[in-house]
DNA sequence: TTAACGTTTAACCTAATTGTTAAATGTATT
DNA sequence: AATACATTTAACAATTAGGTTAAACGTTAA
């Protein structure tokens, strides 16, 4: 939801592998888990701070809960950055 | 150095308005530090953070050091955005 | 309604981050 | 050489982050 949120996200190496992971389509925590090494708890929280961010979307479907990426908030580090790179001087 | 390195250092707000700051030019890590409200100590790692992420260069000069932006490391996170955001499939 | 499955949440531990103050370093000035 | 100034580094405290296991939750199937 803010640039702070996205780029905390960002910053962890196994969410980005998420979101890589997500890029090639909707998948399943549990799928999600299993690229991993670490527990399912500890996805299901990179998850939540993924979702927190807006990075991602979940929706439940029966017993499951798929994730896609949501590259929208993308965005804004996009532009941050672009700014960044401006001429020197004008703020 | 890396994209795990630059990501890290720009998921801090005072690291982030630092490189704002050095937008408009170098300048020396004293004057730097009368824009925040913490301590120099604290700036001082800040800007290590930094340095150590390549984001920004010191040069020393007399009594002062001199920092200025380094924004070609940007180019990585741009790339690994614009690489996430493409189409579906093709990672 | 009980059992099984997929996922999240809670409680806990350890490691990393960020801030502070005080000491150390490097340079200039007298 | 002594002092002063600019900055960093060290040592410490408080907070945050990420991992684990165990319990809880939501859904499906028997």
């Amino acid at each position: 939801m803010s640039l702070q949120n996205t780029l905390r996200a960002l910053s962890d190496p196994i969410r980005r592998e998420i979101l890589s992971i997500l890029k090639s389509g909707r998948m399943s925590a549990g799928d999600i888990v299993s690229h991993f090494e670490v527990t399912g708890a500890s996805i299901s929280r990179h998850l939540a701070v993924l979702k927190e961010a807006d990075l991602i979307r979940d929706s439940r479907e029966g017993k499951y809960i798929f994730y896609e990426l949501n590259t929208s908030v993308l965005e804004d580090i996009m532009l941050w950055i672009t700014n960044l790179k401006g001429e020197k001087g004008n703020d």
